[in-house]
RNA sequence: GGGCCGGUAGCUCAAUGGUGGAGCACUGCCCUUUUAAGGCAGGGGUUCUGGGUUCGAGUCCCAGCCGGCUCACCA
């Protein structure tokens, strides 16, 4: 029973005429709560078995069946009736004619409201005006709307109550589904993909005592009869890796991580990743296996290697490689002042001065002629520079500077499958060394849409190299990192067992589905995102 | 956390500082092939909350709550 008096007072009098009705269906003899209902097809399968025949067709044959699903419009005509029901997604006309189902069960299609649950047993025929419709010879009541549904033509558009109450949304905005289902075939074809070569799904521990693998700040929780107190992964990245030093030599997962860092469209505090591992590969063989992955998938959600995302057509034809510093290059803002060349850079520390000249471009005022360019050639998704200055803590390293500044620059324009490679040393804890340049490491994120969907690289196996960075990370938590690595001596164990030389990798899967279903917020492709806790009024 | 925008009937939306409306949904009556069914007649409001300005506030001001976008943080 329903709280009459938490709503507003016209929800409170359409609940109460909703619940008579329900007293006056069980009067006419209907359990009100039944327990089940055999029925002959899905609606889906009614559609898809008989959309073809034609009226002769369906009254020669005369097919019965019996259907369910949730009243979704109804058009009484005195003693008759249609309505719409919906089930798995799909909708069936039914007719409803009191010569046909009796005295009992037309009261009780009088009765029904939108939203009912209900079962129709009887014969398809086509309407005059041709559509396929269920001819009803007996109704059985299922369960109650106490609610009301959302307007049926605007439907429910209101943010906040999709969100928070996503059976709603799920009821009346069919595309809502279609994400859901897009996504569960996308994991299907993910798991297909690497079932295929050999990888081993496994799950590992989400309540962690030491939070690794990433860098970012952790969830902490409790665990009373071990009066410990254990983090939420940030990532499953130390545990496979476990598992590779114990001969699984191919291996994946597919689950939530926990990331106590802020909200955006392209970030939840609980997101879904693939990680993945392969000894004896490394950071190239990587980016080879993740172009198959991909268009494996988009083959087996879209049908098709492109997609519109945002008003910008994406193909995953061709995957683009560009160096970090190569991509600063690329993209450096036409405004600024002397475009950086890639000879530019041998000097590590000459980040620090084309911060200093992005940043001089970017205090500068948008002029208008920029601006009219920027609207004139418009897509939906906004790629120009966000024009803002970057800032960096005092001690920031070249490396992570460079990172800075790669995110300012480029990271907006790789809208087209761009494998950015070559990381700095410093932001990258778990990689291993490039054999000519031991600044930087084997490591590679592909962009597309902009967003960072994958991260891979080759997998540090050096134990003693491993302490040092972990040791490198310990030093930035002191200095107040709380995103930093703390040290994880059995890890470190781990690898002094000897773990095979190999690349693994992370792909965003909330974020692939945003790609590949066009949707902009990382809440549409999240069945319930985190939201502030509702007030109860009253 | 900062900036911008929003919150009016169950839903989608109106309403120069001057008596809060419409469509859908709902109630009653009519209607046995309709489909945004139709006809007639009705009911329904803490205008997010709390202050303030004003003769008078949905509207203006302040604070708060919730959400959206965005920036920062991050993936």
């Amino acid at each position: 029973m329903i709280e009459l008096s938490s709503l507003g007072s016209e929800a409170d009098e359409l609940a109460a005429q909703r619940q008579k009705k329900l007293r006056a269906i069980a009067a006419l003899g209907f359990e009100t709560y039944p327990r089940k209902f055999n029925f002959t097809h899905t609606i889906p399968a009614v559609l898809a078995e008989y959309s073809g025949r034609c009226d002769e067709d369906l009254k020669a044959a005369r097919i019965s069946l019996r259907v369910a699903g949730r009243l979704m419009a109804l058009r009484p005509h005195g003693k008759a009736g249609f309505g719409h029901l919906s089930g798995d997604g799909a909708r069936l006309q039914i007719y409803v004619r009191l010569d046909a189902v009796g005295e009992r069960d037309f009261e009780l299609f009088r009765l029904l409201d939108l939203g009912d649950l209900i079962g129709v047993e009887g014969y398809l025929f086509r309407t005059r005006t041709g559509e396929l419709t269920v001819h009803a010879e007996r109704l059985h009541f299922l369960a109650k709307a106490l609610l009301p549904l959302p307007e049926k033509w605007h439907g429910l558009t209101d943010m906040e109550v999709r969100y928070r109450q996503r059976y709603v949304d799920l009821m009346v905005n069919p595309r809502v589904r279609e994400i859901f289902e897009r996504r569960a075939r996308l994991v299907g074809a993910i798991r297909e993909f690497l079932n295929s070569r050999r990888y081993l799904e496994v799950e590992t521990p989400m309540m962690q005592p030491l939070p690794g693998g990433a860098l970012a700040r952790p969830f902490v929780t409790h665990h009373n009869a071990l009066n410990l107190d254990l983090y939420l992964r940030v990532a499953p990245e130390l545990y496979l890796k476990r598992l590779l030093v114990g001969g699984v030599d191919r291996v994946y997962e597919i689950n939530r991580n926990f990331r106590n860092e802020g909200i955006s469209t392209q970030h939840n505090p609980e997101f879904t990743m693939l990680e993945f591992y392969e000894a004896y590969a490394d950071y190239r063989d990587m980016m080879a296996l993740t172009e198959r992955l991909l268009r494996h998938v988009a083959e087996a959600t879209i049908g098709r290697l492109e997609f519109e995302w945002w008003g910008h057509k994406i193909s995953l034809a061709r995957f683009e490689r560009l160096t970090m510093k190569e991509a600063v290059v690329r993209f450096w803002p036409e405004g600024a002042q002397a475009k950086p060349k890639l000879e530019d850079w041998a000097d590590p520390k000459a980040v620090f001065r084309w911060i200093d000249t992005y940043n001089r471009w970017a205090e500068q005022p948008q002029s208008s002629l920029e601006r009219i360019q920027e609207v004139a050639s418009g897509t939906d998704r906004d790629t120009s520079a966000p024009r803002q200055p970057i800032a960096l803590p005092a001690d920031t390293p070249p490396g992570a500077a460079l990172q800075a500044l790669f995110e300012a620059v480029a990271e907006h324009h790789l809208i087209q499958p761009t494998f950015i490679l070559d990381f700095p040393l410093e932001v990258s804890p778990l990689a291993k060394q490039k054999a000519d340049d031991p600044n930087y490491v084997e490591r590679f994120e592909l962009y597309v849409g902009g967003m960072e969907i994958a991260n891979a690289f080759s997998e540090l196996n050096d134990p003693a190299e491993q302490r040092d960075r972990f040791e490198y990370q310990q030093l930035l938590r002191d200095r107040g990192d709380l995103a930093a690595h703390t040290i994880d001596e059995d890890y470190i164990r781990a690898l002094s067992y000897g773990m095979p030389p190999a690349a693994g990798e992370g792909v965003g899967i909330d974020r692939l589905t945003m790609l590949l279903t066009d949707s902009h917020s990382i809440r549409d492709v999240i069945l319930f995102p985190l939201l502030r806790p509702e007030k109860r009024s009253g």
